[in-house]
DNA sequence: CGCACCGTTGATTAAACTCAACCTATGTGG
DNA sequence: CCACATAGGTTGAGTTTAATCAACGGTGCG
């Protein structure tokens, strides 16, 4: 856990809260930014661990986090990855419950953070807040819905396939079209819900087959139409 | 399709209300009585499905229905149950998107449907009612995150033992200790998301353990700490 | 330097799916 | 009333997929 302490970086913060808080007024969002902690988490730093009690909600400044659940003798399922302008934590919060993931930063990551008593008088004074978290909860409902299918329904390999364009069309490519987020392989088997021998023996078979390109952790599609196939998405 | 008409079990509506509705004031309540269309949903039939726009949403007052996407080569992956009192379709409405699952009636049963228009005038009038659909909306987020890690991890036998006893815990058991709610193999199948085969021979193998009784589709639990052992629940 | 951690490969095993056949109950139309 | 169709349930055999186990190479860091 890392100590609070008062960022300057807070001021720009209005990139960030594009997402969940943009329709609060101009003195809400004062009374936000006045009442909000500013922290950093170094690369590989925990955030929160499942089963602690948080006290508010976390809203991403900059980096990037995995959150995650922990099952069977430890083994990490990866829920989702949390970038700038989203918040997380919200769900253990709302229902008054001990966090249910755990969440560790990929990269070097600012949070801000705003405690529940903060949170709460708000949604009481802006029925758009809520509005807006109940469209933020159901949108990863949606998805947590679909990857449920995808996961019961799939094998390995289309599941493989479906995630690399996802990771791609979430965090983007760099000029060399490298995929913008630097996973191992054993990160990727916890998102997909495999082993990480099964992830390496299919990314070289798909790099054997032309259809990705990799340098360590670096991953590149080259044949998009490939891989669509592969995952059978339609 | 079924068609809409006036409803008498409309007045007792407050039973059902219970859950997402219970933060109205007086006169929001009578709004919603007197603006709700009630219908009924016959055994097997559909309310609505996967991909159609769904105009409002639908709270439950009788019957129990299944709600499901639909997979690979047209196999159902089951997401839930919804029983009396809770609300269906609030996602897509939220979110402002066509359905992403399909509702069909397990057994006969009653809806009552709330517009989209009425639905937000509601949620701007009275903060409250996006709490607690946001309470809603992240319950069930917890819980599809958590089944996602069970279907990522655990093997078919132990996901059955648990689905076995959550079905269970939330449908409870009639005086001869069967769990009120008959679903066929299939189903079942479409709940764990393994073939209908596997379901079978499983279910068997218990019943051959004394761990359950089988009565054609009635199944009651007869030694639920060896189900907890095998499901690897603590 | 040596320890961790990650990545890779091969061999083996185990889990679960698929396919096929057959059985039963139920309902339907002639 | 019977013949038939349909849907669900069961069982066995064979196959496929993916997990597990084991060994080893590379890299980076204290």
């Amino acid at each position: 856990m890392s100590k609070y302490f008062e960022e300057p970086a807070c001021k720009d913060c209005k990139n960030a809260f594009s997402t969940a808080f943009k329709k609060l007024t101009a003195s809400q969002l004062e009374y936000l930014a006045n009442n909000k902690l500013c922290s950093q988490i170094k690369k590989g730093k925990t955030l929160y661990e499942e089963g602690n009690r948080i006290t508010g909600i976390y809203c991403i400044n900059t980096g990037i986090l995995k959150v995650y659940k922990t099952g069977i003798e430890g083994k990490e399922q990866i829920i989702k990855f949390a970038k700038p302008g989203e918040i997380i934590g919200y769900r253990s919060v709302i229902n008054g419950e001990a966090a249910c993931t755990s969440v560790k930063a990929l990269e070097d990551s600012t949070v801000c953070f705003i405690n529940t008593q903060d949170l709460y008088k708000l949604l009481k004074e802006n029925s758009e807040l809520g509005i807006e978290l109940l469209q933020i909860a159901c949108k990863e409902l949606g998805e947590a819905n679909s990857y449920l299918t995808d996961i019961a329904q799939k094998s390995v390999k289309e599941r493989l396939a479906e995630i690399l364009m996802r990771l791609q069309e979430e965090f983007g490519t760099n000029k060399e079209g490298i995929i913008n987020l630097i996973l191992t392989r054993e990160e990727l088997a916890n998102i997909i819900g495999t082993a990480t021998e099964s992830v390496i023996r299919l990314l070289s078979e798909f790099k054997n087959e032309g259809i990705i390109d990799l340098q360590a952790r670096k991953i590149k599609i080259l044949n998009i139409q490939k891989l669509k196939k592969i995952s059978n998405i339609f």
